[in-house]
DNA sequence: TCTACGCCTTACCT
DNA sequence: AAGGTAAGGCGTA
């Protein structure tokens, strides 16, 4: 665990620090990466309020750094040592900018947004959250996942939206059918599927943590409804694989209008060529691509 | 094997 | 206001 013991006080709030801040937390808590984290500004301006697992907080710039409230009456110093895994608060983004920060085709997004990171998100509410993205919306898959934690998950916190992410028992418990009713739509079965093989243990997603890349990705690729851009989006957002490029709509379009490639290249030839060019940066090259053409509806550059 | 295309849910956008 | 689109995947021709 990246966690470290943060600095903490009797009012419920605590430091977390961060290496290479300010992280800017709309970018990166809600800027399409994960889907429970709601803007929060009774801390000023720029905090958000969320759950990690089974703990309710809110998070707030403060400097380089940030203020970690518990809102959930439990201490705070195992929230803040959730947030600083969360927000992989110590990791580095130095490497990345010294090699790609004058590199054309992302220079300009790391500029405009200098604070944004990937995530290192739970790997259950991960797959299950991005099982629910295929010709979605943003918007929707975080009605999605609202809807899911509010009916199946525990009320964990004292405000309207506290619950946990279901655990996969809970959602396999569920079944397709509640799933459907919850306005799954197709996306219902797979998560089912999922679930179950979580929940009866034929699936460790946390081990998943210590394969390689190909063996990780094969594994997430034998469920119903993941593909190549599920299964990347997973292993780059929850399960330490900094080398996959996840490849969707909005990469695709910002791929396609920042560099030279084959007219009529498929998707397999720019997961090489985003190979070969990022390398281990390949998933936070994506998700600076995906971010600025998402935020500004492909108008930028 | 490779490619193209239809289909799958539903809400939001114009 | 009807039709297209939205962090895709899968089966078939």
């Amino acid at each position: 665990m990246k966690t470290q013991t943060p600095n903490a006080d009797r009012s419920g709030r605590a430091v977390v620090e961060v290496v290479d801040g300010p992280i800017d937390l709309a970018a990166t808590l809600d800027g399409g990466q994960a889907f429970r984290w709601w803007p929060d500004d009774a801390e000023g301006q720029g905090s958000y309020r969320g759950v990690i697992l089974d703990r309710v907080v809110r998070i707030s710039p403060s400097g380089n750094d940030l203020v970690v409230t518990a809102l959930d009456d439990k201490p705070v110093d195992q929230a803040a040592g959730l947030v600083s895994d969360h927000v992989n608060a110590s990791a580095t983004l130095a490497a990345f900018r010294r090699k790609f920060g004058s590199e054309p085709g992302v220079c300009g997004a790391i500029l405009d947004y200098p604070g944004l990171r990937l995530l290192r998100q739970d790997p259950w509410e991960c797959l299950a959250c991005y099982l629910c993205s295929s010709t979605s919306s943003v918007k929707r898959i975080k009605q999605n996942a609202e809807d899911l934690a509010v009916t199946l998950g525990r009320k964990v916190g004292p405000g309207k939206g506290d619950f946990e992410f279901p655990s996969a028992q809970a959602v396999a418990d569920a079944g397709e059918q509640k799933l459907r009713d919850l306005k799954l739509g197709f996306h219902a079965k797979g998560l089912a599927k999922a679930a179950a093989l979580v929940a009866a243990g034929d699936l460790d997603l946390s081990s998943l943590r210590t394969l390689a890349y190909d063996e990780a990705k094969r594994e997430l690729l034998k469920l119903e409804g993941v593909g190549d851009k599920i299964a990347d989006c997973v292993l780059a957002f929850s399960l330490d694989k900094p080398q996959t490029f996840p490849l969707d709509t909005w990469v695709r379009q910002a791929v396609r209008k920042r560099y030279t490639l084959p007219d009529r290249c498929d998707d397999a030839f720019i997961r090489e060529w985003a190979r070969e060019k990022f390398g281990d940066f390949s998933a936070i090259a994506s998700q600076f691509l995906f971010y600025r053409e998402w935020v500004t509806r492909g108008t930028a550059g």
